[in-house]
DNA sequence: TCCTTAATTAATGAATTGCTTAACCGTAGG
DNA sequence: CCTACGGTTAAGCAATTCATTAATTAAGGA
């Protein structure tokens, strides 16, 4: 693999592992420091704080620093894309003219 | 990791390629060969045929032999509990209880 | 039978992932 | 000042991922 990581791969990526969806989940509840999303988990903290920048990347959740706690919040905007894609493909959508034009623009989209 | 990969980390596992997510767009037009699904790519037939077996595994792909060709037939149904889990965690959401209790529920799943 | 076509398997290799422990950094409190 | 607390960085390791080339299987046609 050469190509710098497409946004939508990043974020499939993330959401790839239960330990960081499990993260997300409780960030729905509100923001939280990296001690409270640890809480749940049995690893050790350089491992959350790996799973951390994962979804930092991903662009994911969002951290800001005060004191010595890092708060982190959800970022959602980045799960649109993914539901636009997921969704895309879920249809029970029959009409192959559209389905061959939407594909044929994706290959040119990948190909840039 | 020691874990057995459930099923819905290797769905977005899966997704998290372009490769891949490109292949499964270009199966919503219809069924197709592999030669069919290779033909966009510059990669070698042997890489295809692994990005063939990561979609199968997730459940996303079919395949019937017929002769010597293996025609390759899109699954949609674990899109189903992808899209479930992004929608979820997409919306504007604010009933603080009903996430706690999601939350808390989630994590009981993930510990089995 | 021999050759071509379609695709997979096997073996290899570089890069990435997911974890660990040990060391470090910045802030607050005595 | 120095110690504790919250977190990150660094280094190392096993396993997985994504690609390669070479060899293999399996069916069809001359």
């Amino acid at each position: 693999m050469v190509e710098a990581n497409d946004e939508l791969s990043a974020v499939f990526q993330a959401l790839a592992d239960p330990t960081r969806r499990a993260m997300l989940s409780r960030l729905r509840v509100g923001p939280a420091t990296v001690g409270e999303l640890a809480e749940p988990f049995t690893m050790s903290r350089p491992a959350i704080s790996q799973h951390l920048k994962v979804l930092e990347r991903a662009g994911l959740i969002e951290r800001t620093a005060t004191a010595q706690w890092r708060t982190c919040t959800l970022r959602t905007e980045p799960l649109d894309e993914a539901s636009a894609w997921v969704e895309r493909h879920r249809g029970e959508w029959n009409d192959r003219f559209d389905l061959l034009a939407e594909h044929l623009r994706t290959m040119k989209e990948n190909s840039e």
